[in-house]
DNA sequence: AGGCCGCTAGGACGAATGTCCTACGAATCT
DNA sequence: AGATTCGTAGGACATTCGTCCTAGCGGCCT
C-alpha cells in the first residue's frame, strides 16, 4: 500500500537532479531519463517545468518539517537539539563538499533566475530558522533568540559554501566544534 | 590611450550577466545584446563559452589583487584590513542581497556543474583566504592565522547567502558589526 | 463483451542554444 | 592604387530545449 506514483518518481528525480546539476542546468531528459518514462509523458503530471520546481519544494518543505520535529522528540535539552542542526554539515558531508547546502544553492539559483518561486524556496530557511530561535528561546535567549538562530544558520551556510569550494573535510568538522561551543556559550552566558 | 577593446567590453558584459544570471543561464545572445555586436563575431575573439568564463576568471582574480593590495596599502594596521575585507558586506550590498556573493555563487554553480574551471574560481576563495591570514599572522596569531581566515571567510559567504534569501538590511549589518568584534578580540587574545 | 478512463509512448513543433562559415568594410602597408 | 590584414555582420548548422498532440495500452465498470 502507499506505493510510489510516477509523479512521486519524477518529484523525487528532479529534487536530486536539481540539487545535483542546479534547476536551470537539468532538462526534462534528465528527468525522464532518470524516472524511465517518455518526455512527453511529463505533461500528464505537470504542465510545466515550473510545476515541477513547486512540487520539489513542497517536499523539501514536507522532509524538512518531518526532520525538525524528530530532531525535536530526539533532543533531551535544546542544546542538544541545536546541535542535531550544526551536524547535518557531518551527517551530508560527501554530498555538500560535492553540490553545496541543498537549501542554499536552491535559493541562490532562484535569486539569480529572478523566479517567481523564490519565495517559496526562502520558506525552507525560514523553517529552520524559527525552529533555531524557538530552541534559543528555550535556552534562555528570548531576547535575542532570532539574531543567534539567523548567526548559526550563517555559519552553517558559509562552511558549507567553502567546504565545496575546497574540498576540505578537516574545516567542516573544525567549524562545526566551534558551533557546539558557541552553542554552550549561549547557554551559559544567560 | 588604452582604449576599451571589444574584446574587453565582452568580458566586462559576461563578467556582470555571469553575476546577474549565472553562467549556465547565460547565453550569446544575451551578452552579444549588452555588447552590441552580432553573435557571430564572438568566435573571432573566443573559441567558446568556457573561453569567456576563463576570461571573466582572470579578470575578477585580477582585480581582486589589485584590490587586496589596496588594501594593505590604505589599512595602518592588520585589523583595520580585515575590517575593509568585512565592509565589502556593506559596500557592495545592494548587489549582495540581489544576487549573492559573486565568488561564493560562482563556485557554488560551477561545482554543480562539473565544470573544468571550477579549480580556477576556487583560486578567487584562495586569494581572500591567504590575504586574510597573512594579516591574522600580523595580528600575532600565526599558529592559527589560516583557520582564522577560513572562519572567517566562511562567516561573510553565510551573510551573504542569508541576505539574499531574505533580503534583510539589518541582518548584514548587525553580523558585520559582531565579525568586526570577533576580529578585535581576535587581537587582543594573544 | 463492450465502453470508458487513467496513464503512457513517441513524435512534432517552434524557439533558442553553441558553433561555424563566408562575405564585407575599414584601416594599414607596399 | 592595389593588396593584405583586422575586425565585424549576418546567416546557416545541428542540437537541444520546453511544450503540445495524438494514438494506444491496460484495467475498471456495467
Amino acid at each position: 500500500m502507499n506505493e510510489l506514483t510516477t509523479r512521486d518518481h519524477i518529484i523525487d528525480a528532479a529534487d536530486q537532479l536539481f540539487y545535483m546539476q542546479g534547476y536551470a542546468h537539468t532538462s526534462f531528459a534528465d528527468i525522464a531519463e532518470k524516472v524511465k518514462i517518455s518526455r512527453g509523458n511529463f505533461y500528464y503530471h505537470f504542465k510545466c517545468k515550473d510545476e515541477i520546481l513547486d512540487a520539489v519544494i513542497d517536499l523539501r518543505l514536507e522532509n524538512t518539517r518531518k526532520m525538525l520535529v524528530q530532531w525535536e522528540q530526539e533532543g533531551n535539552d535544546p542544546e542538544e537539539r541545536i546541535r542535531s542542526f550544526i551536524h547535518i554539515l557531518i551527517a551530508n558531508q560527501a554530498k555538500i563538499m560535492a553540490y553545496g547546502c541543498p537549501v542554499g544553492t536552491l535559493n541562490t539559483e532562484l535569486a539569480k533566475l529572478n523566479h517567481a518561486s523564490h519565495a517559496d524556496a526562502s520558506e525552507l530557511f525560514s523553517l529552520f530558522r524559527t525552529w533555531l530561535a524557538r530552541q534559543f528561546t528555550l535556552l534562555g535567549r528570548e531576547a535575542d533568540a532570532d539574531d543567534l538562530a539567523m548567526h548559526l544558520l550563517a555559519r552553517s551556510q558559509g562552511v558549507a559554501t567553502l567546504a565545496s569550494a575546497f574540498h576540505d573535510e578537516q574545516f567542516v568538522r573544525q567549524e562545526v566544534r566551534h558551533m557546539c561551543d558557541w552553542v554552550k556559550s549561549c547557554a551559559e552566558g544567560i
